[in-house]
DNA sequence: CTGTTAGCGCTTTCAA
DNA sequence: TTGAAAGCGCTAACAG
């Protein structure tokens, strides 16, 4: 049925080792018997099947591709990074596998273990958090993996993540040079490591433009709408002198803006706003949304980079920062 | 290093066979026998192979999920049929395996060899057109898949689709409740299947709502942003006395907006718009965009699931058409 | 330069 | 009920 290599060697009168030899580019085999097994695999249309390969040369080229949070929806950040993700790796050889933390089957079982069964040679982590109880596993395991926006580094577990601190500052360098003198922030979940930053790289921005800093100035969200129309409510009514707002994600920057617009707000005259993420969204939302936009796609390319780089050239893993981008349009 | 079968079978003082037989459930196993492995197998954390399991049952458990036009930003209708497809399939066992169509390395060989090379046991193709090299390839193939969005039916190929020419009525007969008495359409790509099925619904309705059928109100856009505010500015200079668009794709009805907002137009007193697809920009646009939801996360799962029924039940493919659904908002 | 041999980790006849 | 042996398709010593 299946066309295999002893199929091949039968068929160019030569045993299986040269046809193995002579297809993966091994040196000692004769040019023209190279040839002939090559004309003869082509002829059978003979393609070396992944699965025994895998068996014997205990590498199967295939990456996991971990992702918390794979739902319906969900895709703002995550889409872009599986299109980077998937092209490098492609390009380097390697199939990705989906691997989903919460899916029915799948929750009680280590990912490591997962990975194992399946013989991965590594794997691309994202959507995890601080207090995940994935955290340890990636950080402990030996399975050589790389985490997208949580700085975990360890012997076999490099990340990369975008420049938070400084997408923090740029955004309220904006804010400021639009005049802004009293300037919030609406911070996303706290358990989230780019929170801790974003934190940071405001208060920072703030002390260092505006000089006085002022903590009560700062609310939390959780990353979502809803959050972002409650924790800007929140913040007004405790500052209503506030003069522009920092979120830390556009869609939580478009929950403000329709509060805003319920409240009679005018932004940016009256409130100047300033998201992060830079979702399509922030385009076409009226008015359209200035952000700091993060390098999505080129993070799942730099992290499949990464791994495989780990796999091949035994390079140490790392931590590697992105620049984010200011990208202004209406709101500040 | 890796625990095997044979360290179970030691620790367990039995044959591999006598381990493989526990393990997966076979009825000739004495029970203490078998409980006796199984508490080994726990203790030495061991996980069966699928490389090996592959090789020998000559089935991977492993569905590709084949993507033409698997780009940064592409993701509107992708990412939620993407997710309804893993969840389903990893709810029956399989894994999914990522293939695209356009990454350098593998746009040479036929994708069914891709498939095969790696014992997929089924591909899910997605993003497909009529005019697409691969759709003979998907048609012949013995390869179960399962193709979303594009009707092809043969032994070995099923198809799973949003029912468009109802899609298409759903937008016609909203527009004409609302006064609506000259109806333009902005159709997509015309090689694509749906842009088939979207006119011929769009003809049927309007013969049936308005009475009268005009084909110089039908134009082509190409799905994208661009494509319909070109189109429209088409269509209005063609019949200006048009009051009501229905477009192919929301992308398009957001341009179509957009050219509206610009020419002055009021949406929806000078203007009623209904789009397609009700991707989430819809509800985020100003005016809100009026259109008709495709159930994108459940086409992702039928297709698994008719794939999975023709694997293990032999089930014949089959064409599923899933109904769509008005959403009204604000521009018609 | 080429072939023989021995597995990779697992399932499955076939005997016992 | 259990085990020995063969083999899935491939690569890699080791000889020749």
């Amino acid at each position: 049925m299946r066309v295999t290599i002893r199929d091949v060697a039968r068929a160019a009168g030569v045993s299986v080792t040269t046809v193995s030899r002579a297809l993966n580019g091994a040196q000692d085999v004769g040019e023209e018997t190279r040839q002939r097994v090559i004309e003869v695999a082509k002829q059978l249309n003979y393609r070396p099947s992944h699965v025994a390969r895998s068996l014997v040369l205990r590498k199967s080229q295939n990456i996991g591709l971990l992702v918390s949070d794979f739902r319906k929806g969900g895709h703002h950040f995550l889409y872009d990074v599986l299109v980077g993700v998937h092209d490098t790796l492609a390009e380097y050889g390697y199939d990705v596998t989906l691997v989903s933390t919460d899916t029915a089957r799948q929750q009680l079982v280590s990912y490591v273990d997962f990975c194992r069964a399946r013989g991965l040679d590594g794997v691309i982590v994202t959507g995890i958090r601080l207090d995940d109880p994935y955290v340890e596993e990636v950080v402990e395991s030996t399975l050589p993996s790389v985490v997208i926006d949580l700085p975990l580094l360890s012997r076999h577990c490099g990340y990369v993540m975008t420049d938070n601190v400084n997408g923090a500052r740029y955004a309220v360098r904006r804010l400021v040079s639009r005049g802004c003198r009293r300037i919030g922030f609406v911070n996303g979940a706290a358990h989230a490591a780019v929170s801790r930053e974003r934190l940071r790289g405001f208060e920072e921005a703030v002390r260092q433009y505006v000089g006085v800093y002022d903590d009560r100035l700062v609310v939390y969200g959780d990353f979502t709408l809803e959050g972002g129309q409650r924790a800007l409510a929140e913040l007004l009514a405790r500052a209503p002198d506030v003069d522009g707002v920092f979120f830390a994600s556009d869609l939580m920057a478009i929950g403000g803006l329709q509060h805003c617009r319920a409240a009679g707000i005018r932004v940016p005259e009256d409130l100047a706003v300033v998201g992060f993420d830079d979702i399509d969204l922030a385009r076409f939302v009226t008015p359209a949304l200035t952000t700091i936009a993060q390098p999505r796609y080129e993070m799942g390319c730099e992290a499949a980079k990464m791994l495989v780089h780990m796999l091949e050239k035994g390079e140490m893993p790392s931590g590697t920062l992105l620049p984010p981008q200011l990208v202004v349009r209406e709101t500040a």
